[in-house]
DNA sequence: AATAATTATTCGAGATAGTAATAATAAGTT
DNA sequence: AACTTATTATTACTATCTCGAATAATTATT
């Protein structure tokens, strides 16, 4: 038996009235007959005394309409529960790395938004350890870090490939170029991030790479922090341009991009292996892995 | 949705596996998946986590997993509910006037019960008046009556003819003959039946259309009585030939066809006609119809 | 008895659920 | 980490079922 019959069987025993309750339904009044038959002739009795205009309910009827009235009730009812859970649900949690900005973040989102406007989409801003702890508890959907490490119970896809910049005070002499070699941060004030930043090692392989050694004054582990001491002339670092686009617009932090070649940092997107994304959540996902080895 | 579908749901559920709930009820595991699938896109809901095996349950899952089982309960209350039903209503009610004795319905009766052994068959001898009543009162289902009368509600289709003969005790001299003319029942010592019973109608046009006069020297409603008062010799009377098979066998009773033409009593069958009949009664009521016309 | 109103039946077209075969995925094993 | 095994999903196709339009049959009314 099918829900829709019970449904319309319901109706027909109210309205009584076969042309009437075909209407209701948008069917023909032949299927509502056909379906009544199939009905009776499913449960082997006769609901309706069709002897009599209008017809009337035989007691099999009755206790027919009966049941059918408590499962429609059911029904409506897990409905409730289901779109009530859905409403709930759809809240995805998503942490990202303090140091990759909403400028990178906010296209997507406003994107997703646009497609999922009634979803609850939670952004917060972490360290790439807490992102993977949180992420392994379930506290989170997706996470968003730098250069993210493989684990076996760990997707992990690509995100955007952020540009590198040399970042300085406009007191600093390096901001009135407008390229920088990257020789020239020989033993220069750097203001770098603490080593378990992953960024870190990003950016110590680069100057590994060019021999170049700088004189670290500063460690932070979060890049705020290390904007603010930019800010105040104690050295100069390297950050992604992304993440400091307010601060270039305010004048407070000046960038000048290396002429050697284009550096960057790439990101990723990490999802545990065992969760299973709601379609909104699998859509903002897909989104950004369409991101993936763009570079911003 | 379909209740079919419910079942395989929770049968899922509880067995934790496709291809065994599959098997239990003798589809394919293809089936079950594109089933389970269809459900989750009808209900816009993810009911199982598949990134874990053996799957688990989402919240949504649970929430439609109880659902499923209490709907699934009231179905079976109904189906217990109608095939208590069904035992019950497949009572039939048949009454029959006294002068239809056993003889004629028992081979009607004997055939219906080989093709329904489990309806409940009731036959209650009645005298026509009260047939009529309890059958509009829906108290009879089917009634056997002589010379039935038409009415708006009541539908009527003939039954056998019953063949009359005339009846004496085997002291009387007409007991000695094969045959006799109606004629010599002139001025006979005649044991009738009252005049509200049909029969007696029929008996006195009979006898009014040989322009025979008989003298009625007793009136009963029922014919048991009749046979009983010729027994004794009180008179004689004329009745239907099946009535008296047992007298006849005993020998209490003699009867002696008429030599003139054969006279029949003939006898319906009625039904109200907004009662609707269920498959059993309506079966009996086509096997009586099959033995209308017919002379017993 | 004729008519009007309602319900049942028939039949062809389109939708649906089923199967078998195959692909994809998760968990266990070397 | 690459295989293997066990399980589930997908695909392509077929048989079945449901629906709608037209028509027949039935009930109630005039």
């Amino acid at each position: 038996m099918n829900m829709e019959s019970a449904k319309i069987f319901c109706d027909l025993v109210e309205l009584k009235n076969f042309s009437r309750t075909a209407e209701l339904h948008n069917i023909s009044q032949s299927a509502v007959s056909q379906q009544l038959a199939q009905l009776e002739m499913a449960h082997k009795a006769q609901f309706l005394n069709r002897k009599k205009r209008p017809f009337e309910l035989t007691t099999a009827g009755q206790t027919f309409y009966r049941a059918c009235k408590d499962i429609l009730e059911r029904y409506d009812q897990l409905h409730n529960e289901l779109s009530a859970l859905s409403k709930t649900s759809c809240k995805i949690n998503l942490a990202s790395i303090f140091s990759i900005g909403m400028h990178t973040l906010q296209p997507y989102v406003k994107q997703f938004m646009s497609i999922y406007p009634d979803v609850n989409l939670s952004i917060e801003y972490l360290d790439a350890k807490e992102i993977y702890i949180r992420l392994l508890k379930g506290n989170i959907d997706i996470g968003v870090v730098a250069i993210p490490k493989r684990d076996r119970s760990i997707n992990v896809y690509n995100f955007v490939n952020e540009p590198l910049t040399m970042v300085c005070s406009p007191e600093h002499p390096f901001s009135l170029s407008q390229e920088i070699d990257i020789h020239h941060l020989q033993g220069e004030r750097f203001i770098a991030f603490t080593e378990n930043v992953p960024s870190r090692q990003c950016i110590d392989e680069i100057l590994k790479q060019f021999g170049v050694s700088v004189h670290a004054v500063m460690e932070f582990d979060n890049i705020e922090t290390i904007k603010r001491a930019i800010e105040i002339n104690s050295g100069i670092s390297i950050l992604p341009q992304t993440s400091i686009m307010a601060e270039l617009n305010s004048g407070t932090l000046k960038s000048v991009a290396f002429m050697n070649e284009h550096f960057y940092r790439p990101t990723g997107i990490v999802i545990r292996k065992d969760c299973q994304l709601n379609k909104a959540a699998q859509y903002l996902v897909e989104l950004l892995r369409k991101g993936s080895g763009n570079d911003v």
